[in-house]
RNA sequence: GCGCCUGUAGCUCAGUUGGAUAGAGCAGCGGAUUUCUAAUCCGCAGGUUGGGGGUUCGAGUCCCUCCAGGCGCGCCA
């Protein structure tokens, strides 16, 4: 944690709001740098470069060393020198200091089991997974959440298309629901339980698709800690334990023989119903219901990771969770959307008409690798285009394989030595290029905090890449086996060889020993 | 109409909760291998950050407005 180290230098100066270490973009600005001249001008009356001298002359007596200084245009820059980076690698712990919340459920895809996964639903997957790897890392504690919504409506037109498609195939007269589940995928359930009872066939084809989806998710690297049933929550009954709670504090009414709620109180466009004039409860109390179970089980704070189509969804499901939490404990995090397109031209996508990409084809056909980083590789907030036949085109182009790359000249130099690391108290001095990547490897748990902290996982992937580069480049520059400095080397080696499977972990992307 | 998201190089995108000279990949052009893996590296070229106004030491980033695109607005989930 080294910026935090940094930041400890100016205690006087904890009551600047916005002060920030950067990590510095060019190398004769130094490894890092402080912006504090500049908020302090009005404060002291003065300009940025007279401000840091006087900031400077506070800090001059604690700065450790290996750590030199250099004003510059009032910025305050930092050189990070080896006996410096040298006691921040022996260092066993990590340092982290999170702060507050530290019991979260984060919870994402939540599809519908009436098919196969697809492509758009694997984004917010692989995002999540991510984002839940990253704070598991910082040392929060996490629970990633899979909610299964297998009752209502949906449930039913699923049971429906299969009995059509049973019929049919006993060529028997059947008229398909209207909204029914057209994709390929019925027929093979249907030809599995053609023989089954019509009772029974709703709870096994969901049991059947539930498989089918978690076998997907395995297959694309996706784990959860815990899968949830709209079934289980419906049969503990805590829809309606949250009804009561609604109707205790006055936010239920009556209206046209259904039961709404008052979410228009919480700045939601309309109220929403509870319980439908027919005696069934929504899809929305069932889901209340979910997170009441949330809240029961001693979260503290709840993320659930929405797609845009689901962004008018958010105002009401806020407005329920805090009536019967008291809080505001529920943060939604939108993640865009992808579009299919073939050959540049889009493609319509509707689960219903079955007409969509399936994960576990396009995993087939590039790679869970690939896959990961295509999705991962753009800021979730950005609608992804995603051409099946274009990504197979570039997937050899795809960074995956830049980073794996890395990583297999990385190992195979350590196989190829017959020689051991220095260790790293008998390493006096270093060049210029391992001190780069060192630094690289220093900034790494700070990375990991602001992405984790910003929920931006495509920073990690970024970050990578870029050490990555750094490596390349200093690769085709020096040897390793063979010179004087082998030893020395050999200990940066096996640092960096940690550092990318550790963020190789966290992003899921196999990790390579030769390619 | 209202709400949310987006607009940065020819294309696809990064850009530090406002920081120094806006960066990468692909596509284009030109180079590098008797030495640990060329799935690599180096160089050249490419920009009115959608338009306009504002806030300030400083704006791609914040505010206002206009333009363009996407998504949502159900007693579906």
């Amino acid at each position: 944690m080294i910026v935090g180290f940094i930041k400890d230098l100016f205690k006087d100066f904890l009551h600047v709001k916005s002060h920030q270490i950067l990590k510095s973009k060019l190398s004769e600005n130094g490894d890092f740098s402080s912006n504090l001249a500049f908020l302090l001008t009005k404060e002291y009356r003065s300009s940025p470069m007279e401000v840091a001298k006087k900031i400077y002359n506070d800090i001059a007596s604690k700065l450790p060393s290996g750590l030199r200084v250099e004003l510059k245009n009032g910025y305050i820059n930092f050189f990070i020198e080896w006996p410096l980076i040298k006691s921040f690698l022996m260092k066993k712990e990590k340092g982290y200091k999170h702060n507050g919340v530290d019991y979260i459920n984060l919870e994402y895809i939540s599809s519908n089991p009436t098919g196969p996964l697809n492509v758009v639903q694997a984004r917010a997957g692989v995002y999540g997974d991510v984002l839940g790897n990253m704070m598991k890392y910082v040392g929060i504690n996490v629970g990633k959440e899979f909610y299964i919504n297998d009752a209502g409506r949906q449930r039913m037109l699923l049971t429906q298309s299969i009995i059509a498609r049973i019929k049919e195939l006993k060529g028997e007269e059947s008229t398909f629901p209207e909204e029914g589940y057209k994709g390929d995928y019925i027929f093979s359930l249907a030809r599995d339980f053609v023989d089954e009872s019509i009772d029974s066939i709703g709870e096994k084809s969901i049991e059947e698709i539930v498989n089918w989806q978690k076998s997907s998710l395995k297959k694309i690297g996706i784990f959860f800690d815990k899968f949830v049933k709209e079934s289980f929550i419906r049969s503990k009954g805590y829809p309606e334990r949250v009804l009561e709670i609604l109707k205790d504090k006055g936010f239920v009414y009556e209206r046209d023989g259904a039961l709404w709620f008052k979410s228009s109180n919480f700045g939601d466009d309309k109220d929403r119903v509870l319980v439908r004039s027919n005696g069934e409860i929504t899809y929305f109390l069932a889901d209340l219901g979910y997170h009441f179970y949330k809240y029961e089980r001693g979260y503290k704070h709840f993320i659930n990771i929405l797609g845009p189509d689901h962004h008018g969804y958010i105002k009401r499901i806020k407005a329920g969770t805090e009536v019967f939490t008291g809080q505001d404990l529920l943060e939604v995090i939108i993640v865009q959307q992808v579009n299919l397109k073939e050959n540049g031209k889009k493609k319509r996508f509707s689960k219903r008409e079955g007409r969509f990409v399936l994960l576990d084809e396009v995993v087939d056909l590039i790679g869970s690798d690939v896959l990961r980083t295509f999705l991962l590789l753009r800021h979730h907030e950005q609608i992804l285009d995603f051409d099946i036949e274009l990504a197979q085109k570039e997937s050899m182009d795809n960074p995956a394989y830049y980073l794996q790359y890395a990583v297999a000249r990385l190992k195979n130099i350590v196989r190829k030595s017959n020689k051991e690391p220095l260790n790293i108290e008998d390493i006096k001095e270093i060049g210029e290029s391992e001190r780069r990547l060192f630094i690289y490897i220093l900034y790494f748990d700070d990375l990991i905090l602001r992405a984790t902290q910003q929920k931006e996982p495509h920073q990690l992937l970024y970050y990578l890449i870029e050490v990555a580069k750094e490596f390349h480049r200093y690769y085709e520059n020096y040897r390793v086996i063979g010179v004087d400095e082998e030893q020395m080397r050999l200990f940066l080696v096996e640092a960096l060889i940690k550092m990318f499977v550790k963020g190789m972990e966290l992003l899921s992307i196999s990790v390579p020993e030769r390619m």
